[in-house]
Order: C-alpha cells, then sequence, then structure tokens
DNA sequence: AATGAATTCAACCGCCTAGCG
DNA sequence: CCGCTAGGCGGTTGAATTCAT
C-alpha cells in the first residue's frame, strides 16, 4: 500500500493555482464531471496530480461552496458537532451546507478553538479545565455515550450521501467568483432508476429521510433499526415516517436566527456577529475569586447543559434553553 | 513608514480504507 | 483472500496578509 505514486511524477506543478489552471479544470469539469481524478489532469491539460486537483475543486472551485465569514449559526453548530464527533471535519461538514471541512478545520484552529481556551474550556474535551465543583461528570458521560451514536449515524448518512454522489451529481450554485447559475450533471452511470431521483445534495444537512435511507440502502436501514435505541434510553428515531431525531434539532439550529443567550451567547459573549469575543470576562473571572469566578462556571455548566440539549433537546436541565 | 510578530487559509503530505481484479 | 489503486480524510506547513510597535 503506502503512499500514493501520483504526487511523486517529476515535473509536476505545486503551489497555488493560477487563474488559468481554475479556469481549466473548471471547464474540463464543467464539461466532461471529474471521473477519475488520476487521469483528469491529463486530459484537461493541467500539470497538476489527481490529487491536487480534486483539493481544489472540493475546497474552491466547486460552484456550491459558500465562502466568507461564519455566522453564528455556523459557529454553533461546529462547537456542537465538535464536542460530539471530535475533529471528524467532513462528518462535521456534512452537516454545514456549502461550507468545506478544510474551511471548517480552519476556522475551528483558528478562531473557535482559541474562545474555548479564552473560556476555560479544553477544546478537545469541552469540559472546564477544572470541573469538579460543578458535578459535570455525568453530564459529561452521558454527552459521550451519545456521542458514539451520533458518530455511527453521521457515518451511516456519509455513506448514503457518498453513494448518492457517485450516482448523480446535481447542483445549481450559487453565483460564486463569476459563476453563475448552474446546473450540471455527471455523465456517471445511472443504473439504478430508483437513485436518479433528484437528490439535492446541495444541503446535505440530514435531508435524507427514513423512508428515502430504507429505499436506498438496505444496509442503512438495517443500521437505523439498529440504532433506534439505545442502552441509554436516547431515541434516535423519532417517528418512522420522520428524519432522524437529530435532523430535527439540527434544523432547530438553523432556524434560530438571531439567538442572543444560550450556548451562542454565552460563547460569544453576547457579541454582535462579526465582532470579535470579549475575553474581559473570563480574563476577569480568571484573576479575581469568588463571585466572578462562579459565574465563570456557572457559564461553563451552561455551556456542556447547551451541547447536551443540543443532542437531546427533551433531556432534563436546570439551564435555561437554547432556543 | 518600517519592521517584526501574529494570524489566516490554501495547499500539501501521508495514512487509511473501500473497491476492484 | 490478497494485492493494488484511487479517493478521502485529518494534520501540518508556509506564503500572504494583517496587526502591533
Amino acid at each position: 500500500m503506502g503512499r500514493s505514486p501520483c504526487c511523486d511524477k517529476m515535473g509536476l506543478k505545486k503551489g497555488p493555482w493560477t487563474p488559468e489552471e481554475d479556469q481549466k479544470l473548471l471547464a474540463y469539469i464543467e464539461e466532461h464531471g471529474h471521473g477519475s481524478w488520476r487521469s483528469l489532469p491529463e486530459k484537461a491539460g493541467l500539470h497538476r496530480c489527481g490529487k491536487s486537483c480534486r483539493l481544489r475543486w472540493t475546497n474552491y472551485l466547486r460552484p456550491d461552496i459558500k465562502r466568507g465569514k461564519f455566522n453564528l449559526q455556523e459557529e454553533q453548530t461546529i462547537i456542537q458537532l465538535h464536542a460530539l464527533l471530535g475533529n471528524r471535519w467532513s462528518a462535521i461538514a456534512t452537516h454545514l451546507p456549502k461550507r468545506t471541512d478544510n474551511e471548517i478545520k480552519n476556522y475551528w484552529n483558528t478562531h473557535l478553538k482559541k474562545r474555548l481556551v479564552k473560556m476555560g474550556i479544553d477544546p478537545v474535551t469541552h469540559k472546564p479545565k477544572n470541573e469538579s465543583p460543578l458535578g459535570l461528570s455525568k453530564n459529561a458521560a452521558t454527552l459521550s455515550h451519545m456521542a458514539q451514536w451520533e458518530s455511527a449515524r453521521l457515518e451511516a448518512e456519509a455513506r448514503l450521501a457518498r453513494e448518492s454522489k457517485l450516482l448523480h451529481y446535481q447542483t445549481k450554485a450559487t453565483s460564486h467568483r463569476g459563476f453563475t447559475h448552474k446546473t450540471w450533471t455527471t455523465k456517471t452511470t445511472q443504473g439504478n432508476a430508483d437513485q436518479q431521483q433528484q437528490q439535492q445534495l446541495e444541503s446535505p444537512t440530514s435531508t435524507v429521510s427514513f423512508s428515502d435511507m430504507k429505499e436506498s440502502s438496505t444496509e442503512v436501514s438495517a443500521k437505523m433499526e439498529f440504532l433506534g435505541s439505545s442502552s441509554t434510553g436516547m431515541t434516535l428515531i423519532k417517528e418512522p415516517e420522520n428524519d432522524w431525531i437529530s435532523t430535527t434539532i439540527f434544523e432547530a439550529t438553523q432556524m434560530a436566527e438571531g439567538v442572543e443567550e444560550g450556548f451562542t451567547g454565552l460563547l460569544l459573549g453576547g457579541d454582535t456577529l462579526g465582532q470579535s469575543f470579549s475575553a474581559d470576562k473570563i480574563e476577569t473571572a480568571g484573576e479575581s475569586s469568588g463571585g466572578e469566578c462562579n459565574n465563570y462556571f456557572e457559564d461553563s455548566k451552561n455551556y456542556l447543559d447547551s451541547i447536551f440539549n443540543f443532542v437531546d433537546p427533551s433531556a432534563p436541565s436546570d439551564s435555561q434553553p437554547m432556543f
């Protein structure tokens, strides 16, 4: 096995892409679809390895990519999913329409992680660094357990999405770097008529319904039955005819326009969109003792509770509701 | 205005895994 | 079942940009 030899080929260009290269790649994929990335560069007249082309396409040129600043809901979703899934950026990206895993990873590393650290929250475990006075371990243990279930569910969903993507890729591009509204389809063989139905991959955020999945993949269907209940009593599927329970949660997240309190309020210190997180409160809490410190720990408890609620909104909590 | 430090993010690297022959 | 390959993923790098002094 080992390393793929394609990048070792002599004479292949590396480094930043030029507009001309972008244009070549874009034109080729629009015309032919990407097909085999391995053979694409030669066909498209590019002196790049297939891997580089794939990366450029998926992270930059793809027309259904939203660029620019992350909004509150997106930040919220990233942090909450990271608490559940860890550094599984591609899994997280499936719940953030039009954002790439690379972009999410970068944003986490350069912005969100620092914020958590400033709050005194471990960005890996999402727990306060000195948590003992709060008795949070029970919540954390439950959260960890739920994370396993959510992780398994996301894997199944991601696999289904990949299968669907292979059969049919259709996207309506929003205007992006001068690219106008387009619809295009790969020339991949579409053998199964059932799977030719319009799969809107533009918004991968849990658009897969139970019935859709059951029809398209018996394997996934079986897995869903398996996931139907857990030893914690947590219900992962709300109703047979409805989406996954977490789907509902994510939709609720996205509907939560103008959130001012709860998780986001806590994390952003009540700042409005676009303003940076004010570390004053945290720094004050760190320097002082007594009341300020208690507020800080209370905030940390709300932080965990909010993640907890994100997974299971019906779970009892004495903190204020997120949304 | 100059310069060094800090930050950002596109791109690369190398490992893992599914799928095919 | 085995070996090989392509695609995908997460970690890391480093050039470009922004910020602070």
